[in-house]
DNA sequence: CGAATAATTGATCTTAGTCAACTGCTGTGG
DNA sequence: CCACAGCAGTTGACTAAGATCAATTATTCG
């Protein structure tokens, strides 16, 4: 089974991009404009959405959280995301939560404003069809490997796919900066394992590792870990 | 953290009841009646959607098959139930296969057919919108309880979400019938693993056991038992 | 009926979770 | 600017859940 990582990334930027230049404008139109510091809620598990989130600068993660206090995070949205949306689409409360990782820039469309929109724009209604069936095989791959990889694969996969993430925006940077617990939760595993398998990985030459700080050193030999299936070691 | 079977169901039915009679005619005008035997393929991982299906009669898995065999099930469609959609819809091949788990009927829609009656049927898109993000949730759910819970109450949990599905159709008989196998593969753990767990419910008062089929005894006790965390025994 | 398949059971081993102690970094106020 | 509090990360020892292996017993189906 391999491992590719855009089988693992949403879309929802495409939403925006679909819509022309007059479409566009007639949407911000409708937008307001606010800035989140670090750590401050979006949205959070059973409230009821009053709009979309649409991310200009920053990070944000959503997850659940169990009785424990051990959140699974499920996706990191990064600049041009549209956020939020699927509650509110099928009238249900949220069943995710959503953080911001940085400070964060975004806009914010009203339910009534957003629900229009879908009307005066009827491709709209197709990007959004098109966006959340991809959204689906995603969510398919997600569950495959976090119910059949070990935590040492998943590691090594999601490394990649966050590098990915955290490479598009600015060329020159490509430091994954999660907070440990952060990259914890998403691999679904404890802050303490995860730490022995990045020393693990450091010494193995496979990333480099500046305080917080992981940078991917050798790719193509993470990505051969990511497909393994316990032919390791 | 409650555990509510309902967040955890698909309601893809929905998309052919929101239909007007006028409407489902127009549909029904369009497929093709099939059975298939127990154990066929409907799709497949990687191949290319021609279609999609509406079940009639039987039960189907969609999972996702590792190299080393072990499949994971993301869900058991059950009558009514519309197959297949989300690849077409975002026009990628499957990430998923799809398998009858008996002897089934379905209808099947060509892609050209299905994407002219989203033309002609407005509001079924507004529906498939409707369900696509309400599944969103439902995945959401899944990943969360897989990467969360310990298999002991992810068997409680399912059985009770089995029990729903089984129920639907057939009022006398509640009875999961799934192979072991197929069960293992949707809580994700070992057959052997499986039995163990299900000698222990039997022996606890929790379920009763004839050959292949499980039938619930104490809804109750299992629901409590899925709630559970960390806090059972 | 008997071969093939599915389920059960027991024993052992491994992964990864938990607990606890410690180190080091960060930011704030004196 | 330094001290110290608080938090994030590290390390090691221990434990337990669950996987794997191996052998046996039921069940199903041709």
């Amino acid at each position: 089974m391999k491992m590719h990582i855009h089988k693992f990334a949403f879309e929802s930027h495409k939403i925006i991009d679909s819509l022309t230049d007059a479409e566009k404008s007639d949407f911000f139109d409708k937008t307001e404009q606010l800035s989140f510091k670090k750590g401050k809620l979006l949205f959070y598990e059973g409230g009821i959405p009053s709009g979309v989130f649409l991310l200009k600068r920053g990070k944000t993660k959503i997850f659940k959280t169990g009785i424990d206090g051990k959140d699974q995070i499920f996706y990191i949205y990064s600049e041009g995301d549209l956020m939020g949306y699927h509650a509110l689409l099928c009238q249900e409360p949220y069943e995710d939560s959503c953080e911001t990782l940085e400070p964060c820039e975004f806009l914010f469309i009203g339910k009534q404003a957003f629900t229009e929109l879908l009307q005066t724009i009827p491709h709209l209604k197709d990007t959004l069809i098109q966006n959340m069936s991809h959204e689906f095989g995603v969510m398919v791959n997600i569950i495959a490997v976090l119910a059949q990889k070990p935590v040492r694969e998943r590691l090594a996969l999601f490394l990649l796919i966050l590098q990915a993430k955290y490479t598009k925006q600015t060329l020159e940077d490509a430091r994954i900066t999660l907070p440990r617990e952060d990259l914890a939760n998403i691999i679904g595993t404890a802050r303490e394992n995860l730490g022995r398998l990045l020393k693990e990985f450091r010494e193995d030459g496979l990333v480099f590792i500046d305080k917080k700080a992981i940078l991917i050193r050798d790719a193509s030999r993470l990505q051969h870990l990511a497909d393994a299936n316990y032919a390791y070691r």
